[in-house]
DNA sequence: CGCGGCCTTGAGCCACATCAAGACTAGTGG
DNA sequence: CCACTAGTCTTGATGTGGCTCAAGGCCGCG
């Protein structure tokens, strides 16, 4: 189950610069601890944060792991939304309206600081850097859950999975010698991408054969991703990784 | 061509309460006019606003008609992000990165205010309630590409484009008797909701039909909303307009 | 009247979903 | 240590929704 840590000094945050008050002053971060309480929590994995339409009182950062948000449709088809890192913040649409618009479940083992809303608005409102950082954040969101549009609307599955491959080995934290984690297991991928779990496992086996692909104990590796891009989507890494 | 008009006052804009200064009280409209120098502009239809990759100075807002915000892959493929109506305000993703993520299309004639990010920003931080609405929209915005996510991820052409009609007429400003506008061709049609035009066109002249769609040079009426998502999307009109 | 856009409709095909076995892996308990 | 089980992944066989290709119909316009 998930435990929680007590409060939890924003002084000693090894992740705060990944965190939205990455850019306020360490002379502030007394200050806000007036009025900003946050807590460390941790879930295990395919644990659930919060459902889709729960009230929201909390926000939260990632701090390890990865978290997944997703949306279920009333007959049981499940679309996975976004997958969050280190740094990411989430829950905080629960500003307006008061529910949370998704489910969010930990992919594996994750730790997470949680905080109440209308705290992080109060700091917001009374530090600019803060306010400047969460604007950013929400645009970036915005434009990349836009781009995903243009994958699932525009491209095929051969396309969208390539592009996915290449965009994860980009973003997420790498490993030695290329090899980065991918805590999604075939289904989930299906889901994010919208496509079977079938789908995603012929390409990805046909991948391995051709030399295009390699995984190893939840590690994947990409050893030729110009060939990758130009096989698959057809296009250089360049366009795959600017916009769709 | 397009026209800009000169200089316009706030003060005695007729859409104010739908834009990004609804909140501000009257009396502070003459203080920001000193700072914020909005310009109307005039586009007919099918002009282009501004391109993706553009160096973006501006953002803007719709007055009347509708704009749509598309993203092209480079052979050439179209997807429609957004469709924009009176109110919405766009091309602000410019302040992350400088550069507008999408091409702005007018879609029919349609009148937009257009002002500096900057000049907004200096509004927004002067101005907790320009802050505030801001926020709002942000967020709101990213819950409707979301949802858009799963309709594109989970759900297919029919109940799509069922989905699609249904909150289009919840949304959309009504006119007479449920006859709404919608000024987006098949082709558009096809493009925002990812499927081929001829896949619309099929649908819509089924659903004719059937009598749970109608059609008169440009505006559209649904007779039978409770049957179309019935049928159709095989779920009820309020799951269609919540989530997904 | 003829021309160029849209829209519609049909016929055929293919990418992907669906259905159905196995294969592999990890955890569990005797 | 080895069955036993359950979950995930792979692979094949089959079906079909929607794309593609191709014609023709229906405007509005010069």
């Amino acid at each position: 189950m998930s435990q929680q840590s007590g409060g939890h000094a924003c002084q000693s945050c090894q992740i705060r610069h990944l965190g939205v008050l990455a850019r306020l002053p360490a002379e502030h971060l007394g200050q806000i601890a007036q009025t900003f309480h946050p807590h460390v929590i941790t879930f295990g994995g395919q644990e659930t944060l919060y459902y889709q339409g729960d009230s929201a009182q909390y926000a939260y950062t990632v701090r390890s792991g990865f978290v997944k948000l997703l949306s279920m449709l009333p007959d049981g088809r499940t679309h996975i939304v976004r997958v969050l890192h280190a740094g990411d913040l989430f829950g905080f649409e629960g500003i307006v309206g008061g529910k949370y618009a998704h489910t969010a479940m930990a992919l594996a083992k994750v730790e997470v600081c949680r905080f109440a809303i209308n705290e992080l608005i109060a700091v917001k409102q009374e530090y600019p850097e803060v306010d400047s950082v969460l604007t950013q954040r929400w645009i970036q969101s915005l434009t990349k859950a836009e781009d995903m549009l243009v994958e699932l609307g525009a491209k095929k599955t051969g396309e969208r999975l390539g592009a996915f491959l290449v965009r994860w080995c980009e973003t997420a934290p790498k490993g030695i010698e290329g090899w980065v984690p991918l805590p999604l297991s075939r289904v989930e991928i299906g889901e994010l991408l919208g496509m079977t779990v079938e789908t995603v496992s012929r390409a990805l086996s046909e991948w391995k054969r051709q030399g295009l692909f390699q995984e190893r104990g939840g590690f994947i590796r990409l050893p030729d991703v110009e060939r990758l891009c130009a096989n698959v989507c057809n296009v250089s890494v360049s366009e795959v990784l600017n916009v769709g």
